[in-house]
DNA sequence: CCGGTAATAT
DNA sequence: TAAAGTATTACCGG
């Protein structure tokens, strides 16, 4: 791979990445909004990030690479020629290897935004086009997008796209033949083939719960035919009574192909959406020649056989081993089995243009797809998810992965739809609802459902009525779970018609990922993050990289010490902590209200006492962690909070505008895009101007720089660019900057290492303290050996007040140091009016618990 | 309310 | 590359 060297001659970025250009660089400094400044003529500040990654390049690079290294060895070469070969190595790496130059531009290519590559299939797309929007429509449609910065975008045909692109109505000839008209060159002879290819199997066969039948339903009879040849398939069958003895074996139900008819999706406003974009559509429509949006499917019959409802997952398997996956189909309008609910949104609730698009590829054809939609955070997944149920009319289950998303589905969908209470229940750990009536909603966790062990009675007794029942729909929230070993089986322990996953991030470190478009189905609808923040649906956010250089002191220790203790040594390094403090105080003064993210939570509460913030970890209580969430959110004077990986999801604060990372070991490109999400809400993005802000602080020259290339990938995919920050200008000038003398380091130091001992033998739990607040609890005692009063042992001080509260563990143990005490327990008890922002999702829980806890009192009581 | 167990992610 | 190790949440039973 080739790597770029900086001036200083560090590590500057993967072979992933091409430099940025330069009005790239420039738009993202303005006036207002300016990432703290760093000398202009400093060459560190390195603009880099998005402009194309593919995995195609990488193997290209990878070839010129070798090229190169057996090229420059060749002793014939003057070292000019080497250093020419050297700098060519580092540029244009898509055409040095490739000669496109015998494909022929149309006339008009100016006029068509596409390049389409024959050799694996990557489309280019040029996002500058005027029908860039259009097009790009169709590519999310038939290609998975690769990278879509600014300018240019990147999308492959893959197998999985293109079925997904046959689920959701396109035929083979459409594909090509738009394709086609956008493209500058005409679509090459191999890329025809590959489409055909794929689409001739995939999507043609689909699974239809009809009158409460399944059917294995195509457009093909052929096909069905061929299906037939096979055992499985065959006995799973059922001879319809209709179905003349005689000619059985070669007869289907026909009927006329399903159409969207006259099936309106609540919440849209169809004569709005026409209204927005006319003429970019009128110029689509004049180049590509069909309607933009989807292509009508062909009203031909379609053909059907009945399986018996037993055996629907092995007919579902044998079909993927045929190469003719069954697409899930639910005409729910024709379902008169099972109860309808009467659930419709408020008529006041109007759904986002983006949202209407990726519930009509949902219901195109007035049935409700199987498939995922992928939205970013903040753009109203949840109310896809409702409005889809508002659609379906039919009892649905919700599954999410912790209790506080549970009730925050319960109270979406009593926000935004008329359910009355008694039609949604909830199914967790500490609540056992059932709904009232036939029909109804139950929101649960997948825990719940998964779970193979240990169920307690009522647990048991209500799984036996989730998997008695049929489910018209099952809406499965952060779908990106659903492939873990556990949680995949809900998918075939559930009997639900139709499925809908949804997700801001599709990625996992694994390459179970894929395995989604099985269980669940195609990718329907996937959002361009940069479309929805340039129409102001979330923010605008600058994301910049701070690199922080380790001092010669923690750097050494950093070589010395294993992988484990090296992540403190490098959490902890005190320039990190000064660039933290700068940050801080930098854009407090500008009145933004920052959120500092710390994986570690021995850096996040050194961090966060050090620099007198509140702070929020996993063992926080809940009702400190609310206490502080509603002073950040109200009190001007609590502008900055500390969380730990607690906050990667599910905490809505629209407050926060700036978003600060300190430590994040591990390349998670899900926690990094999920960790950007939070402030994508804010409630000021609609200003003028306005940016949110996310840095990212790494310890230079260290494993966190890999960490850190590979956690932003995904968003760098999404078209976000990363700057490269390794100069804080005033920093030295800050008055109360931390750590600035030698002997402060040292001290850090060595209580980085005496906690690195400490934590590693056990024991060292304590409890909360007398003078601790309820639902405070430390959960371990950093690093203070029992000696007791020597100030050099002790984690961090500079100057030593020792204060009265007093451990479990005993005094000597707990002499706090001033500037070491929690921030959390100076903010004042929470006033009643505050404590209810917990208590509102938790209230009728409580009630719950409050009245068994009476009645099982009561009974004992008159038991004895 | 607390401790134990198990699960996820990397 | 695989494996270990950390933080977190959920569930259950006493």
């Amino acid at each position: 791979m080739s790597l770029k060297r900086s001036a200083e001659g560090s590590y500057q970025g993967s072979s992933k990445r091409v430099r940025q250009t330069a009005d790239q660089e420039d738009s993202i400094m303005d006036e207002d909004d300016a990432i703290p400044p760093s000398p202009p003529e400093d060459n560190s500040m390195v603009p880099r990030g998005a402009t194309i990654n593919l995995s195609a390049l990488t193997r290209k690079l990878a070839e010129s690479k070798r090229k190169h290294d057996t090229d420059i060895s060749d002793p014939n070469l003057s070292s000019l020629d080497i250093h020419r070969r050297q700098q060519n190595a580092l540029v244009s790496h898509i055409f040095s290897t490739q000669d496109f130059s015998f494909l022929h531009l149309k006339a008009d290519h100016a006029s068509r935004p596409i390049w389409i590559s024959p050799e694996d299939g990557h489309i280019i797309l040029e996002a500058f086009s005027p029908i860039a929007e259009q097009a790009q429509d169709f590519l999310t449609a038939i290609s998975e997008p690769v990278s879509r910065p600014t300018f240019i975008h990147e999308y492959k045909l893959t197998s999985y796209s293109l079925y997904a692109a046959v689920s959701v109505g396109l035929q083979t000839d459409d594909i090509i033949e738009v394709l086609n008209r956008l493209s500058k060159v005409p679509v090459p002879e191999q890329i025809v083939t590959f489409i055909k290819s794929c689409t001739v199997s995939y999507g043609k066969v689909k699974l239809v719960l009809k009158h409460n039948k399944y059917f294995v339903e195509s457009s093909h009879p052929d096909i069905l035919q061929r299906l037939l040849k096979d055992s499985v398939i065959r006995e799973a069958r059922i001879i319809t009574t209709q179905t003349d003895n005689s000619i059985r074996a070669n007869t289907f139900t026909t009927s006329k192909a399903p159409t969207k008819g006259n099936l309106v999706i609540p919440g849209t406003k169809e004569a709005e959406k026409r209204k927005d974009g006319k003429s970019d559509e009128d110029l689509f429509t004049s180049v590509v020649g069909v309607e933009g949006d989807e292509v009508d499917e062909d009203d031909d019959n379609v053909h059907a056989f009945q399986i018996k409802d037993t055996q629907i997952d092995d007919v579902k398997k044998r079909c993927n081993e045929l190469d003719y996956p069954m697409l899930e189909e639910y005409d729910f309008r024709n379902d008169t089995l099972n109860t309808n609910l009467d659930i419709d949104l408020k008529p006041a609730t109007v759904i986002r243009p983006y949202q209407e698009t990726s519930l009509s590829k949902m219901f195109g054809n007035g049935r409700a797809r199987s498939g995922i939609i992928v939205l970013p955070c903040g753009a109203g997944k949840t109310l896809v998810g409702i409005t889809a149920a508002c659609t379906i009319k039919k009892s649905c289950l919700v599954l999410c992965t912790s209790s506080v998303s549970v009730m925050q589905w319960k109270q979406q969908f009593m926000q935004w739809s008329n359910v009355t209470d008694r039609q949604i229940a909830v199914f967790t750990a500490d609540q056992k609802e059932r709904f009232a009536g036939e029909s109804g909603i139950v929101v649960s966790t997948y825990s719940m459902v998964a779970n193979t062990h240990n169920r307690s009675h009522e647990s048991k007794k209500m799984m036996e009525f989730l998997t008695s029942r049929e489910w018209g729909f099952i809406l499965l929230d952060e779908v990106h779970v659903v492939p873990a070993q556990m949680f995949r089986r809900v998918v075939t322990t559930i009997k639900a018609h139709s499925k809908l996953g949804l997700t801001a991030t599709l990625v996992r470190e694994d390459d179970k990922i894929a395995d989604l478009n099985y269980m669940i189905g195609p990718k329907l609808y996937e959002a361009n993050w940069m479309d929805l923040a340039a129409k102001g649906h979330i923010a605008n956010v600058q994301c910049a990289e701070v690199w922080c250089q380790m001092t010669p002191e923690f750097y050494h220790e950093y070589l010395r010490e294993q992988s484990r203790k090296r992540m403190l040594l490098y959490c902890m390094n005190p320039k990190k902590f000064q660039a933290c403090q700068f940050l801080i105080k930098y854009h407090e003064d500008r009145g933004d209200k920052i959120i500092v993210f710390s994986d570690n939570v021995f850096a996040l509460e050194a961090y966060a006492k050090r620099l007198g913030k509140p702070y929020i970890h996993g063992g926080t209580g809940q009702v400190e962690r609310m206490r502080v969430l509603s002073y950040f959110r109200s009190d001007p004077r609590v502008s900055t909070i500390f969380l730990s990986k607690v906050g990667d999801t599910s905490i809505d604060l629209p407050e926060a505008t700036c978003l600060i990372q300190i430590s994040s070991h591990f390349g998670s490109r899900r926690q990094e895009a999920q960790r950007l999400g939070r402030i994508l809400r804010a409630k000021r993005r609609n200003d003028e101007g306005f940016n949110a802000f996310f840095y990212s602080l790494v310890s230079k020259d260290t494993q966190e720089m890999f960490y850190s290339t590979k956690r932003q990938q995904f968003l760098i995919d999404q078209g976000y660019a990363f700057k490269v920050i390794t100069h804080l200008d005033g920093l030295e000038e800050l008055p109360d900057l931390v750590y600035r003398t030698k002997e402060e380091q040292i001290e850090l130091i060595q209580s980085v290492l005496i906690a690195n001992e400490a934590d590693a033998d056990l024991g060292t739990d304590i409890k909360s303290g007398e003078g601790d607040l309820a639902g405070t609890v430390t959960s371990k005692d950093f690093g203070m050996p029992g000696t007791g009063s020597s100030s050099s042992n002790r984690f961090p001080t500079t100057h030593r007040t020792t204060g009265s509260l007093t451990g479990l563990s005993g005094a000597q143990h707990m002499s706090y140091i001033e500037q070491n005490k929690s921030v959390n327990k100076t903010l004042p008890k929470a006033s009643s009016s505050q404590a209810a922002q917990r208590n509102k999702l938790f209230m009728k829980r409580d009630k719950n618990l409050q009245q068994a806890r009476k009645e099982r009192a009561a009974a004992s009581g008159s038991g004895t």
